[in-house]
DNA sequence: CATAAATTTGAGTGATTACTCAAGTAAATA
DNA sequence: TATTTACTTGAGTAATCACTCAAATTTATG
């Protein structure tokens, strides 16, 4: 059996999360890493293998806490309607908390340069894909329901609703200014038929 | 007066602006940069001061010449329909064509850790702003000349399409489908009554 | 208790980073 | 032609990077 790790996997990783979050891949530090995970060099090397390994599972992690849990946001509602605008406004809520790193994990830490990494690429597109058909299947269900408009194209909504998420949470590193979003987003959702 | 300076200013800088755009600033080493430059440390650092200066006269390049080359696609039609569509087209046409960088500079090249700095925000937020009422006073103008709906709201509809644009070129980086992304940016723009 | 297996520890690897600096070189002006 | 001014050159800096490795330590099992 041998010796019994002393560190909580879970934890620490939750911490490498955190920082790749806020300073992205490239700006955070093995020596950042170690200091905020709390355990030392062979330990790492022994658990995650190697920086980008622990990226990768990072990544997944994020996609299982974070993710996840906005996705419920939009599922905790009665209408694809008022689900689609909580999810907005949990995501601008995070984004004013000073608590939490700005903007997206995925779009944070990874440069366009680490995207080309296949390991990386794969793990992402999966990430968006899954994203556009979560969209996309509730948006299905509520034109079945009568909620929506049957002339909405629900792939190409879903689309176009991660691809302006996406861009919201990029530009939020420039500015961020709550109201506006919001107000834009209501108009952009009515816009779209939501 | 001096020696006469051997390299090319412009040249130069627009080396160091196609390497930012792709690698990004992080992943652009100096080493890189004086290599594709073609020239020697000192001189490198007589002219440009160090490398985040560099950056800003990158940006400030790509701000003169590929953005507001992109305006002119926009109006160069005589509505603004046509316009909006051929900045578009033009753009993914940038975004398939593999002898040019993927996505926009902005984003490429700087990540939300640089982003914190005074001088890059502060440049940064400008160019956001002008992209915004670039957009915003088109918008207008085709409202009045009776092209466009009276209903709508040139500032947020000039917000939404700088949104979904950084949105699709960050995703372009995970996977890039010309005909997709022009399909659903048609949508995109027939819904949101452009 | 002895052995085997796994983790912890921390010193140390070579490579790369952005950047400095002093000496050498070229051109315009007095 | 002599001087001044600016650019070029390339060796060299300290710091940091991700990562390795062998010895020490701790635990479960025979």
């Amino acid at each position: 059996m041998g010796r019994v790790r002393e560190f909580e996997d879970k934890k620490a990783l939750e911490k490498a999360m955190l920082l790749f979050w806020e300073k992205g891949y490239d700006n955070t530090s093995l020596k950042d890493l170690l200091k905020e995970m709390n355990i030392l060099n062979g330990s790492f090397y022994n658990t995650f293998g190697n920086k980008k390994n622990l990226l990768l599972k990072a990544l997944e992690y994020y996609g299982e806490e974070v993710t996840a849990k906005r996705g419920e946001v939009l599922t905790s509602k009665a209408l694809f309607r008022e689900g689609i605008r909580a999810l907005f406004d949990e995501t601008f809520q995070c984004l004013g908390d000073r608590n939490m790193p700005n903007g997206c994990m995925i779009a944070n830490s990874l440069s366009a340069e680490l995207l080309k990494d296949p390991d990386l690429n794969r793990f992402l597109l999966n990430e968006v894909k899954q994203f556009e058909s979560f969209f996309a299947h509730h948006i299905e269900k509520a034109i079945k329901s009568g909620e929506l408009s049957s002339l909405l194209d629900a792939k190409k909504t879903a689309s176009i609703l991660v691809a302006y998420i996406q861009g919201c949470m990029k530009l939020s590193h420039v500015e961020f200014d709550k109201d506006k979003f919001k107000e834009q987003t209501e108009y952009f959702l009515t816009s779209i038929g939501l």
